[in-house]
DNA sequence: CAATAAATTAATCATTTGATTAAAATGTTT
DNA sequence: AAACATTTTAATCAAATGATTAATTTATTG
């Protein structure tokens, strides 16, 4: 059968993704019951393996466009090599601080997985990633090279630079923790951050 | 009975309490399944609800003695007013990853709790850990005031401060990704990480 | 040693949970 | 409308899972 044109998509198939995907992200894979999924999508319970065969099909596909989202468009900002670090970071800082303004577990859910993937068998990194970062690391040396930044483990700078994006939000349960903290509050103080970390970024950098 | 005293505490109730620790603290609540826990320590299964009551309430213990690892020492160090800022954060830093090194996954254990009770009623932040908090935040105040840091909000200096500390082993599986970084590597750049992260921070709060 | 308490075991229960099935409802085609 | 395919539903299954029980073994006490 021809699928209709999806306007809004409100088809049995997208409400079960919907739901999986708000409750696997928010509480992960284990954690969620199949009947927790159909109440959450208003669904018969068999709908669910009507469409996506088993629970951990449908939770493989929500993983899938979770990563993607997690990565798209990194490697493109981190891959153009015409534009200079500085700015390159400005971009990143900007389009991570905005998606996870959007997808607040998004973060904790990526790295549970690697986590738990690590402990199994391999850990499954997008390649494009890999691939951004060694760009970005070329880049990073060549500036170290040129003793216009300090010289430290670029790995050191790539924990700095997510570390100071990304930890606001996996901790933000314990920031928000503070009375006048709230999340309205909570999310202008990440918009600051947009500029701040930039400029921190380099402040760690000057070399001497 | 009097307990005989405990030599290295290897009797029953330690066992299970261990493999309970093991893998509550690696995967999480709901992804142990009671029987894992009986195999890991070696008992049968019984001998768990005997001790223990419930697989909720022996999860709680752990949970205790985890957010209280994470938390001793912290207050103290906090709160020393006599101890100036930069000492201060050196001690700081250098006990948590300290904990950090011996224990990889509680960082992620305790955050991802914080989260989950988040979704749910409220948080509980031990009240020494906001005391504690508080007061070092009266302190860095003080040193805005003198003009002697950048005048930012205390919250972000706490995230900064946390996430360059943390962050790196909450994303270690992305950053261990590298061929050439192995686990005995990664933990030569973490102690690297108590020198730098103090001179990084001391260089982001360069007032101007 | 006998008696009592504590610790351990195997078997079993009652739910929960992921998945399936057969029938009913809805939609599409001719 | 008749025939067919697709979607949805209620009922059910089998395995997994947290917990309990009754019996057995081991330790402690009088």
């Amino acid at each position: 059968m021809k699928r209709k044109i999806k306007v809004v998509d409100s088809t049995t198939e997208e409400k079960i993704k919907e739901a999986a995907r708000r409750l696997f992200t928010q509480k992960g894979f284990e954690a969620v019951k199949t009947r927790d999924i159909a109440a959450e999508a208003g669904i018969n319970l068999a709908l669910l393996n009507y469409y996506f065969r088993s629970k951990q099909k449908l939770f493989d596909v929500i993983m899938m466009e979770n990563v993607r989202q997690f990565v798209q468009g990194v490697a493109v900002i981190l891959s153009d090599v015409d534009v200079p670090l500085y700015a390159k970071m400005e971009k990143l800082v900007g389009h991570y601080i905005d998606m996870l303004c959007a997808t607040p577990d998004l973060a904790f859910f990526i790295f549970n997985q690697m986590r738990i993937a690590g402990h199994n068998d391999g850990i499954t990194i997008p390649p494009e990633i890999l691939a951004a970062r060694e760009m970005m690391q070329k880049q990073i040396s060549a500036e170290m090279a040129a003793g216009r930044i300090a010289k430290v483990d670029p790995l050191h700078l790539m924990a700095n630079l997510l570390g100071l994006v990304v930890f606001p939000f996996i901790a933000s349960p314990l920031l928000k923790a503070r009375r006048n903290i709230t999340d309205k509050k909570f999310m202008e103080l990440m918009q600051e951050r947009k500029k701040l970390i930039p400029i921190w970024i380099s402040a760690m950098l000057k070399p001497g």
